[in-house]
RNA sequence: GCCCCCUUAGCUCAACUGGCAGAGCAACUGACUCUUAAUCAGUGGGUUGCAGGUUCGAGUCCUGCAGGGGGCACCA
């Protein structure tokens, strides 16, 4: 009991108890009629005694900041909507609410009824005819000025950070505009949001090694999606022409700036459509986001300015590689030559995986964009269908912004019998460790029964966001991005 | 998995080349009916992330570990 924070916890447990033997329950219950402080503000103060003739109004919140003056009290209380003064005067109110006034801590939430004015130096203010105690806090909260600094702290108190961090409130509240948005702006196209499996017997639709679990009665391992392509591709299969999913896709990989573990995928497709039809979908759609935000169709973004006025610039592959490497990566000599100038190991490589990596070391941080890069290499796109008169290029295309990829969409491949050799030919090369990865017989069977012809198109939610918010982590539009535990912190609790 | 940086009171931060661990906010006691980063008087609060080592003496130097951050690798 000697430590500093459980003094600290003892001081509000007493004041607690405190409140309990005023008769009032300190966890208080419904309360209903309370209206948002934002809308307490817009009303009109009146002319004369604040504590009568004001419009009776209820809010409630929590606590952020007390000054008590002798026999007069001044809370500050925030809701979702914003914050207002409260005012509460020993002879305005009953003598059990003036006792709980003594029991008040910075963090408890409470409601508050009373009259809306103004004080004398003009702060719009609710003069208290009675407080109704809602919830303690019985921890303290951070430094009601400075906030949290530490990151890990932030991380790991993320409520606390959400109400003491308004910018990090503010991009949250913009991710769930923006998502909201796309939903409707897709469902006013005409697509229909579906829902697909998370637990897969086969994890695929993309190279990426995924999250094992287990189900008991089955007693067998399964994987959660790493994306939602092959379910997606059954239901048009099934009939459904115009349709996406925004879900949830887990991959076990690195955490970075760019990555989280789980992340939020937009897929769709439409039947009869085919990338051209995607990329004018993908413009519109960001287009229309990036005018939510009511900032211009300009934004910065870090130190420099990105210009989303349309059309924006569509480039191929095979014209930015001979741009920035001078090379054409069809030319099997000329990439390796520019590879090993680039310090790229080719040894024992294929040519395209060559090609990628090119792709990746020096072209892709240079595409401020937006811009759309179409026309790939046809063997880095299993699942995407091949241009008619090259087999070698896919109908693909990426779009990039500040160097990362947002987008990334096909004309998808409808064709059983070459999907399923460009299976085997993906399987074939891979490591003993991913030997996990299988081939999807049932989804083949699916493209055998006759897959329209179809545009498909992937954007990561988070990274958009991110974008459209000038975030430079994607921690900052997660709510709960992944830490590891805290090892002391579960030994103790144990 | 590798490299670099960070970790001091509940929160935000100080503490010179190794020399008595401090301040603001928060908390506690008291004064004050128009304050608003209220003010004034007073009080308490520390395993300096953890474990070792060097030293007369370690927040400070060394080693290991943990967590976090950044970078690399991985990520079609």
């Amino acid at each position: 009991m000697s430590s500093p924070l459980e003094k600290f916890e003892a001081d509000r447990a007493t004041k607690l108890k405190r409140i309990e033997a005023l008769g009032l329950d300190p966890w208080g219950s419904r309360f209903d009629g309370h209206q948002p402080i934002a809308s307490v503000r817009s009303l009109t103060v009146n002319e004369g005694d604040p504590f009568q003739v004001g419009p009776r109004v209820r809010v409630a919140g929590r606590i952020r900041t007390i000054r008590r003056m002798g026999r007069i009290l001044f809370l500050d209380l925030t809701d979702a909507s914003g914050k207002i003064q409260i005012l509460v005067g020993q002879k305005q109110v009953d003598d059990r609410t003036w006792a709980l006034c003594d029991c008040l801590d910075l963090g408890d939430l409470l409601g508050v009824d009373g009259h809306f004015g103004a004080t004398k130096t003009g702060e719009l203010t609710i003069f208290a005819t009675h407080l109704h105690f809602l919830a303690k806090s019985l921890l303290p909260h951070p430094d009601k000025w400075a906030g949290i600094a530490d990151t890990e702290f932030a991380l790991r108190h993320r409520y606390l950070d959400l109400i003491y961090n308004p910018a990090l409130r503010e991009r949250a509240l913009w991710r769930i505009r923006l998502v909201a948005h796309i939903r409707e702006h897709l469902n006013h196209l005409g697509y229909v949001e579906v829902e697909t499996p998370v637990l897969q017997a086969i994890a695929g639709g993309a190279a990426a090694r995924p999250f094992i679990t287990h189900h008991n009665a089955l007693d067998i391992d399964l994987y959660l999606r790493i994306a939602l392509e092959l379910h997606l591709k059954r239901l048009l299969v099934a009939g459904f022409e115009k349709i996406y999913e925004i879900g949830r896709v887990f991959r076990n990989e690195g955490i970075s700036p760019k990555h989280n573990p789980e992340f939020t995928m937009l897929e769709l497709y439409h039947a009869y459509g085919d990338y051209g039809t995607m990329m004018e979908l993908t413009e519109a759609l960001i287009l229309s986001c990036v005018d939510l935000l009511g900032r211009g169709r300009q934004l910065q973004l870090g130190d420099s300015v990105i210009d989303f006025t349309p059309p924006w610039k569509r480039v191929s592959y095979t014209e930015l590689f001979r741009h920035y490497l001078g090379v054409d990566w069809q030319d099997t000599q000329g990439v390796f030559q520019v590879a090993q100038r680039h310090g790229i190991d080719i040894a024992g490589k294929e040519r395209d995986v060559v090609v990628h990596y090119l792709f990746e070391e020096v072209i892709e941080d240079q595409l401020q964009g937006p811009v759309f890069v179409y026309d790939y290499p046809a063997s880095l796109c299993p699942l995407t269908k091949r241009k008619r008169d090259n087999p070698e290029i896919a109908e693909r295309f990426e779009l990039y912004i500040q160097g990362m990829e947002l987008a990334n969409a096909y004309t998808e491949l409808n064709d059983p019998v070459t999907q399923e050799a460009t299976f085997r030919r993906q399987l074939a090369g891979l490591p003993e460790e991913e030997s996990m990865a299988r081939m999807d017989e049932d989804f083949l069977q699916a493209l055998k029964y006759g897959m329209p012809p179809a545009g498909g198109l992937g954007i990561g939610i988070d990274r958009l966001v991110m974008v459209l918010t000038g975030s430079r982590t994607i921690r900052d539009v997660i709510l709960f991005p992944l830490l590891r535990p805290e090892k002391r912190a579960s030994e103790r609790s144990m």
